[in-house]
DNA sequence: GTCTATATAGAGATAGAC
DNA sequence: GTCTATCTCTATATAGAC
């Protein structure tokens, strides 16, 4: 109750999060200025500074969170017992989940060049831990006779790069609802490796 | 013979693309200064401008490049005359082409969003004429009743991203060679569409 | 055609008042 | 926690000498 007038720290912090995601996703990190991201949170240059200690970690911690809340939200997913009802789980899971949060997704991939080396290590040693998860059911599949695929680790990367391209035209409200969207496209992935 | 000293136009013009096609492709077009192509190349930046207008030109240029080249090729390939066979060469082109030119694949895809408006819709459209050849395709074939595709936008555009994906990982003197990497991803498209 | 020099603008980040 | 003001650096682009 008691508050400094101006004092907001946990409604502009969340807002700066947000802005910079909106702005680095339209416009790319490079072409974003600190004070365009104020700008938008209705705030000075300089007050950004309470909130991080420079543009990198505004960038390092959105993408961050986005794969941190992916593999969280996919460890909470149930588990279904046979490799060939595991691929459709994570199809229909990887599209739902990345057809949510289109802004962090594309940012995810876009602005991997405008990390620090070190925080490019971060980040691709979450995705490679996701992306092992598709391996490991495509392995079973095949060690089990279900699959037919000529490379786990290419398959691997071949469905997960199919599955991203959804991003790039869906529109919710648009011809295809959700459940359409997930049903074609686990069409196609379950077609591809039997 | 007889040149002024210092002058090497149709030696620069090339070099000056080349440049910022590597930087690019490396950094981002934002965080890329005409300072830093022009060491590369090795003249002052000033120079540049004798063979840009601008540094969106230079971006543009690449694409558009790029775009007439992928399409240029394209038509000089040998048309096939089922669906099927057709559908094969695409996928074989289509990986073929984009694995020899990987940096201007790279900035056709990511940098879409810093060219200006007129320059974004002129690359869309080139990009749609080329999509549109494997949507024939596909619909031929849908329509003969030897594919199996329940939209076939959709289809076109999963295709391509599962192509595009091969770009992301492959490097020549790698595991797989050329022909084998075209025959795995055939055949997951071939499996995908029957 | 390339150079040096510069006009003009905007960047990231910090200091200190309130 | 936010503001104003500012330090320092770098950006794109142009002008004019050679």
């Amino acid at each position: 109750m008691a508050r400094t007038a101006g004092s907001h720290s946990d409604i502009t912090g969340p807002r700066v999060r947000e802005a910079a995601l909106s702005l680095f996703a339209q416009h790319g990190y490079a072409a974003v200025s600190m004070r365009r991201i104020a700008q938008d949170v209705g705030v000075q240059a300089g007050a950004l500074y309470n909130y991080t200690p420079d543009k990198q970690s505004l960038l390092f911690d959105l993408m961050r969170g986005h794969m941190d809340d992916l593999l969280q939200a996919r460890a909470l997913e149930p588990q279904s017992a046979t490799p060939l009802d595991c691929l459709e789980d994570f199809s229909r899971f990887h599209i739902r989940f990345h057809l949510e949060r289109p802004l962090a997704v594309f940012i995810s991939y876009m602005e991997l060049r405008n990390l620090t080396p070190e925080n490019f290590a971060t980040i691709e040693d979450l995705r490679r831990r996701y992306e092992s998860e598709l391996e490991t059911i495509l392995r079973d599949g095949r060690d089990t006779g279900v699959f037919d695929v000529a490379d786990t680790k290419i398959t691997t990367l071949a469905i997960i790069a199919m599955l991203n391209g959804v991003n790039t035209w869906y529109r919710s409200g648009g011809r295809l609802s959700l459940p359409e969207v997930e049903a074609i496209y686990w069409g196609m992935v379950h077609k591809a490796v039997t």
